[in-house]
DNA sequence: CCTATATAGTTAACCAGGTTGTCTATCGTG
DNA sequence: CACGATAGACAACCTGGTTAACTATATAGG
């Protein structure tokens, strides 16, 4: 069955679907119950300096009304907020809360304890060869992923 | 690098988005421009035996006006039908049409080309070995993917 | 200095694909 | 034959995208 092409992209992505349900699960235990498989992807693309709407469309790939309307959210639920820019008064400049950086640094290390399980099961090696090929396999940048709803547009 | 957990799940993600991108450049220039990324799979889900729209559901994971909805799409662009049932009039029977047949052979062999070249740049031995861990660390069936729109509600 | 152009952000209307809840028609069984 | 279970359809809503239009501010040029 490994000649069939069409198991690779089905178990690539439910090797991807499967991380972050086991992600998700874990982090609602530590008391983030409301974050949703994109949020971390979009904190991570904010970064610890912050970002504007437009900036972090850009680099999501997505349009910035996209990209505002997804920081709407993020503000709502207490994990990113908006400051004014005193250098120019268009731009405001959203940063990550305490609250957003704590569900930041849970999902790393919940991420590494799962990485930790796959190398237990197959193998550091294996893990290692696995993640060396994926990395040839895909574009270099993994942040500019056109992910948000881009499996949406499906 | 290799032991942040957060670029395992990002490369898996990266990594089928590509294969999907790829075959869908392929398919619009086979002829298949409007095809989306999931017809494919609901497609492989209908099966050459047509079903319903309840079983759809229960197979890909959605509710059943899920499913109702997305074959309306398909039925609308003319890669699926519904026929009714003569042995239980409540039934409709989805069937795949021969333009949704081509559509499903052409992904076929589309995704074992990708495949080959997959193969032809990291060696069949390591892409079986890749295959052979993601069989290991995910679930069983493929098609019980909760893929339709799982990424949506992301 | 003052006008023209570019940029940041917001709002509105729409779309796709999901959900729940409700309703109708048909089947099958006690 | 009546009643419960099942198939499908419809409506209202949610989320995360899109395009288009508008406002406010910044900046460069004549």
């Amino acid at each position: 069955m490994s000649s069939n092409g069409f198991e690779l992209p089905l178990r690539l992505l439910l090797a991807f679907r499967t991380l972050i349900d086991e992600l998700h699960t874990e982090l609602a235990r530590q008391g983030h119950p409301d974050i949703r498989p994109m949020y971390g992807f979009v904190l991570q693309a904010i970064g610890p300096d912050g970002t504007t709407a437009v900036e972090l469309g850009r680099t999501l790939g997505v349009t910035k009304q996209a990209a505002g309307k997804t920081i709407d959210t993020l503000e709502r639920i207490g994990y990113a907020e908006r400051t004014t820019d005193p250098r120019d008064s268009r731009r405001k400049i959203v940063r990550i809360t305490p609250r957003g950086m704590d569900a930041l640094d849970r999902s790393a290390r919940i991420f590494d304890a799962l990485r930790a399980r796959w190398a237990a099961e197959l193998g550091e090696e294996r893990l290692q060869a696995l993640e060396s090929d994926l990395r040839r396999m895909t574009p270099g940048n993994p942040w500019r992923l056109d992910t948000p709803g881009w499996f949406g547009t499906l």
